[in-house]
DNA sequence: TATTTTATGTGATAATCATCACAACCACTT
DNA sequence: AAGTGGTTGTGATGATTATCACATAAAATA
């Protein structure tokens, strides 16, 4: 597939017409990551905008002891890196290859050119972070107010959301995260995320499969935990 | 003040010419809200965006129990209500006069239109987003990652440096909020932000002075907090 | 297949913190 | 000055959950 027609795929991309969208398309640049590499470091000056082709990365914040919250993890057609060119800080958190990740990347300046020269994509993306910013405000509001079987449960119908496929109001969970990183994004430890999973099965609200997680009655477990 | 004399205050729009600037200022329309007065209501349909011309407002979230996390309290020359203009759905999060205030009102095709011929509003405020979107990153990681100790220090100096003054590297925060407010959104309980405010004056890192609060030095208090 | 590494399950224990229950305090109002 | 409503201080208690310490399982590698 070309270059333009992923971006095709990217919604803050998809209102341009052919033409523009071939104009940017040359602009960019493939880069390959391998499955654990940094892709972006805290702190750096960031100069590049990312779009995923191919596989998936953690955006993440540390700890100076090491300990990791994941913010969110991103697959294909989702982009990252807007954030310190739209406000010239620094980079405020790291992102790391989940898998083998394939990326688009764009120059400061073309990204910039970009907004000024299509308003449209301009205002998609606004959309997409107050989509994103909303999420926040939801994760934020789980975390100060939920216990800890309650955030992973919110955890993981955020995984459903974005990874999950629906069969007559069944969800399979394909390849669920380890459960080092669901305690990470849920904000809690490993063994409670292990301890929990257990509790919802007995509950026969969930059943395991292999490296699968399947959500019996979706609308039902959304209710009971959102 | 004229309304134009106003806008110009505000970061999206300090870019603008007057001529525009005037033009925007004409569709605006003034509103007064008592304190505590609910003025955007959460699951209610967005069409309105609002500036803050006067006094201040607090957005939060509620559950059903009707415990509140604050997640953020915004002040003159902020604004709000943008996010369910931009990505159309519904409000998720509710908004209340935290004092008697003052906005200014525009509507939702003012405001689209506003972005689709001034590129540079649309800009404006992706910065202002990002800014956002990072303030709330490390709401998260604060919340997942810290004690309580940490937790309303981080709050602490999230008011300081949107309410403080600075003298000689000492920061004086006028008019505290109350212990449940910095508990709401600290995601802890009155009780701990009470004895957590003792313990830091034992400390020697802070100081209350009837309704306000000294942090003797800034720098050192965000070093050993964040 | 055997071996090593990585992930998960589970009990026991301790720490943190929410909650309850008041007392004390402060700012207004009457 | 006394009363009232809202805010803050503080002890006692119990619940939740992190942590430690392994056992088991599964996946990757030799």
């Amino acid at each position: 597939m070309s270059t333009a027609q992923h971006l095709r795929n990217v919604p803050i991309f998809s209102d341009l017409k052919d033409n523009d969208l071939n104009i940017i398309a040359e602009k960019m640049v493939s880069r390959y990551y391998e499955k654990g590499k940094m892709i972006l470091l805290e702190e750096s000056q960031g100069e590049t905008f990312f779009i995923i082709k191919k596989g998936a990365v953690k955006v993440t914040r540390q700890s100076d002891d090491g300990r990791e919250v994941i913010l969110a993890i991103l697959g294909e057609s989702d982009f990252f890196g807007e954030m310190s060119l739209l406000d010239g800080e620094g980079r405020s958190a790291n992102i790391v290859s989940n898998e083998n990740a394939e990326v688009l990347t764009l120059s400061r300046s073309d990204f910039l050119d970009c907004l000024e020269t299509y308003p449209k994509i301009a205002i998609a993306l606004l959309e997409e972070l107050a989509i994103r910013l909303r999420k926040s405000d939801q994760h934020i509001e789980s975390l100060s107010l939920s216990d800890s079987e309650h955030r992973i449960a919110i955890t993981l119908i955020r995984f459903a959301q974005e990874l999950g496929t629906i069969r007559k109001g069944e969800v399979t969970i394909k390849n669920l995260p380890f459960q080092q990183d669901i305690a990470n994004m849920a904000g809690t430890s490993r063994e409670t995320v292990s301890r929990t999973i257990k509790l919802l099965e007995e509950k026969n609200l969930v059943k395991k499969d292999k490296k699968d997680l399947i959500i019996y009655n979706f609308d039902e477990f959304r209710q009971l935990f959102s």
